[in-house]
DNA sequence: GTTTGACTTGGTCACTTGACCAACTTACCG
DNA sequence: CGGTAAGTTGGTCAAGTGACCAAGTCAAAC
């Protein structure tokens, strides 16, 4: 049997509460997550709440900081199809994401709670617009990389490139999440990996190979 | 000065109230809305709610039903023009929606908040889809009317090409309500703009005319 | 081994929330 | 005009909520 310390340093202890927390909001919701109902998910005493944390408030901005999407694009990507057209590749990569999303519905749900409650406090505005942010760096980097290596360049500039593919996926995510259509989804995804393959063209002979 | 009736029938109480529920959630946020602050903002006593509602989810229920996004695409569409082309015509449709979620960013959080809401409650998970086609429903007719006036006709199906719309504008929206930059919003629905336009093609002669 | 400071917790506070009821007031109908 | 049903309200309840504190417990530094 594990070894219970009786005394963790409020660091990891922390940590252990924001993971806790991200678990009970997952599981019942953002409202049910009560400093209560997160110590006791993360087996400790309600008052070791307000030791580890100034305010809620707090937790919140360490939810919304570490930020939650880490996990969905961690995934494998798949790597590019030499044979297949752009429009493939393209849609490969979405549905790659989708995965993601398809699996773990609960985790964009509350994403979508946190960025919510966020947008509502002076304190805490700043955040979406981070995590956002945060997020379109991951997407544009994805982008050129994707792209060099399928010997593609864009049309438009790539950050709006990912601006787009940004919006088109996080539009499907949370019409899914209100229809659970996976055919619908999967279709509008299959009808932008089109669109977008669009906005390529062939990388010209001259440039330099991967 | 305007004579106050004492007595109102508990059938437009319950309007007065929803209405009031709306103006809390816009201006303080949804969970700003208690039963107390929503009775104190339609001017009536505490216990008023319960004898109009049996509970404050049966104004979620409500509230969610008479479904706000009519306030959204009431606005006055813009008439096709037909000297310019339909990457044109398109961004025009997309803007005019636009214009209407920037001049009322407040609605669209509530309703996200509400369909957040929603989603968590099962009592209640019927109406995000609910919500999602009646939404759908709009956007269907308004590109088949549009498609008819510009004299186009779309080479997918008319709901995907509406699925395709929502999307992206919602993706748009969701994104602005983030960050905040009119610039890169606009931008991003004229790049849809001119996608979506590829996503059409001229109606054959023969067809019947306007 | 004692001191010191970091960690831990039960208990409690002031406050809010949704719900409800008994008593009251008004409108309408016969 | 009297009665009946609909509307109205102050007051109250139980169940939470975030916050906090004083009294402990432990581990490492001296």
């Amino acid at each position: 049997m594990t070894a219970t310390k009786k005394h963790i340093p409020a660091d990891v202890r922390r940590e252990k509460l924001a993971d806790a927390a991200l678990r009970v909001m997952k599981r019942d919701g953002i409202t049910a997550a009560t400093t209560r109902a997160i110590c006791t998910e993360a087996g400790m005493a309600q008052s070791t709440f307000h030791y580890c944390f100034r305010s809620k408030q707090e937790l919140y901005k360490a939810l919304l900081s570490t930020d939650i999407n880490v996990t969905l694009d961690a995934g494998t990507w798949p790597t590019v199809d030499p044979s297949a057209g752009p429009a493939e590749n393209v849609r490969l990569l979405l549905r790659a994401y989708w995965s993601a999303v398809e699996s773990d519905p609960a985790t964009h749900l509350v994403l979508s709670e946190l960025v919510n409650l966020a947008q509502r406090d002076p304190e805490l505005s700043d955040l979406p617009n981070w995590q956002h942010q945060a997020y379109l760096d991951r997407a544009t980097a994805l982008t050129e990389r994707f792209a060099a290596e399928a010997g593609l360049q864009l049309t438009i500039g790539t950050r709006q490139f990912a601006e787009l593919v940004v919006a088109a996926l996080s539009g499907i995510g949370s019409a899914w999440l209100s229809h659970r259509d996976d055919r619908t989804a999967l279709e509008s995804l299959d009808n932008f990996a089109v669109l977008f393959a669009g906005l390529t063209k062939p990388l010209p002979p001259g440039s330099a190979p991967l």
